[in-house]
DNA sequence: GTGAAAGCGCTAACAT
DNA sequence: ATGTTAGCGCTTTCAC
């Protein structure tokens, strides 16, 4: 047989031959091999039911046998629980949120829940996507590096379902939010900046609309105010990239900022790339750079970046342990987490650690 | 300002009245309003169905008035299709995953197709997960930086399901593959190497047993050999990860290569800082470096890569069209797809472009 | 073109 | 402890 370009079939003795697809056994006929009713090869896979032991045992092994695998999808049907949360993310350009997805996706399968994946492009909202989630019968969403309008938020809450934001919170909130400090953290930035002798200080936005960037925004200025040290100058941004934090730099470095506080790391990181190769500027010397999230490059000696860390794996923890809560007993009130990070001195800023 | 401990309720008049949960509208309910059968809502939503113009309107209408949605859970128990497809994936510590996910589950949407994320922790294996995947009725499964053995690969396709490896292939595949031409890239680095004059080269092994690091290392080799060049140094490898890259630059510094080729790109950036940070030698002066994928950041001006790209969007795109297809007219044979990749000079070797 | 009826594979009363 | 019987909310014959 002649082998074709790319997409060729395989070689005959693969194809001629593929295994025989066999259909997957149901419990009824897992039930008529045992002599047993169909219910029962029910209760042998749930637990809190009374059978046997030896009963189930039997069926067990039995099931083993016939490859039997009771189908979730039925299951859920009559228990109304799919077992599956949704979840929704945003673009990923941020390192912060593969992490977060990893863990989050992870947690989940340990106790037993699947994550329905929902990807919202830039430009659309996650509003769009949360009729599609409700086709799916997910039993829960989280909602990640996102935005949702105070509406549709309200609206979900109408079907008795858990959701819970991570990272963002949504203004009248009437759903659970779980995210860090940002504000503290912000605030914190301010005071290690002026306590180094930093005076010409700059921020640089992230996406504008969302709750990370305000309360980072307004942490840091109120911070400032405080301590009466006004902004040097301030970068309207326009998202959370690598690409924009560069843009921003740029935009910065005639204005001759001593420090920069970046809305998140991946932005710290491309205004430090700008800084150094495109404006000369050294760093720390010449002006020093501090970032949000503790993103893996920032340790990285390349960066060395000075930054609040996010308490990724308790946020997650905390988003899993609500949703395990919540499902069992329906309705407790929407939650407010906020979990303090730590500020993280590296080489990015004068006196943060070698070079 | 203080704030409250995390996990607190919100202000009473938020949790006094919580919006009353209603229960979801049914088809059945829906055809009462209206005075029609069931049926008749089922057919409205469903293409390639015989109703009038005028009763499919007058349905949605209603539809959307009494905020009536499919459950796609009940329809897939009778259509035998869940429009879910899995997706496994191992650890994300390497960039180019991130972006593969979101590609693929962006494709898979656009196409009416949901995505069921299964998360592999390293140490397990792929194999471990499918009876869950099967349990889940998903319609397909893909595949993604990880592992899978021929065993559970041949088991797989006696479901009858499609499944797809994406940048991975097992050997005896009676399953799907595509992947970048890694033998074909890995020579090209090899000639362009050698073009330059390097001739002290090393590679850097990735996690050992995983089909791209397999054939990265054989197309180095080989090409090495048929031009009469013995590889310089060797390190083997644990994994894909900025770590291990790192760790192999410090092994291999004292034995001075000119020009080192890391299995991938986040290995290359890692031996990059190790090199330049620890060892205090020059990247490309002292040492070129080489990676293969072309993540973000090896564009980034502190890195700017040689590396082979990736055809990210093609592997995706084939495999989501193999999806479609696939699930359209039942069997077709396995395929193996293979994409050439493209070498991206950049200045991490001498010639490759401005410091 | 529309309605009636029989499932899809399971769980959950209700019996015994 | 086990069997019987209704559904869960849809799709899909089969009639008309």
């Amino acid at each position: 047989m002649s082998v074709a370009a790319a997409g060729r079939r395989m070689a005959d003795d693969e194809t001629a031959r593929p295994p025989a697809v066999v259909k997957p056994v149901t419990a009824r006929e897992l039930a008529r091999h045992l002599g047993v009713s169909q219910s029962t090869i029910s209760r042998a896979f749930s637990r809190h039911t009374s059978i046997s032991p030896a009963m189930r045992a039997r069926v067990l092994q039995a099931a083993e046998a016939l490859r039997y695998q009771p189908n979730v999808i039925a299951r859920s049907l009559s228990t109304r629980r799919s077992n599956i949360i949704g979840i929704v993310m945003a673009t990923m350009t941020n390192p912060f949120y593969p992490e977060m997805l990893e863990q989050l996706v992870k947690a989940l399968q340990q106790i037993g829940l699947q994550a329905l994946l929902f990807y919202v492009p830039p430009g659309k909202e996650v509003d769009s996507e949360l009729p599609l989630l409700l086709q799916y019968q997910v039993d829960a969403v989280v909602i990640a590096s996102a935005n949702i309008s105070s509406a549709m938020a309200r609206a979900w809450t109408t079907t008795g379902r858990p959701a819970v934001l991570i990272n963002r919170s949504v203004p009248e909130a009437g759903v659970t939010t779980i995210s860090c400090d940002n504000e503290v953290g912000a605030r914190q930035i301010a005071d290690y900046l002026l306590d180094r002798g930093y005076r010409r200080l700059a921020y640089v936005s992230g996406k504008p609309d969302t709750s990370t960037n305000i309360e980072r925004a307004r942490g840091f200025r109120e911070r400032l105010r405080e301590r009466g040290v006004s902004l040097h100058a301030e970068i309207a941004g326009t998202e959370f990239s690598y690409a924009a934090g560069y843009q921003a730099a740029l935009e910065l470095a005639r204005g001759r900022p001593d420090a920069v506080f970046f809305a998140n790391d991946i932005m710290a990181v491309g205004g430090m790339d700008a800084f150094r190769h495109e404006c000369a500027m050294r760093v720390p010397e010449d002006v020093a750079v501090v970032g949000f999230d503790d993103i893996p490059m920032a340790s990285w000696p390349s960066y060395r970046l000075t930054t609040v860390q996010q308490p990724l794996a308790g946020m997650v923890a905390a988003a899993v342990q609500f949703l395990a809560e919540t499902l069992k007993q329906p309705v407790a009130g929407p939650r407010k987490h906020i979990i303090p990070g730590t500020l993280i001195e590296r080489a990015s800023t004068i006196g943060g650690g070698p070079r």
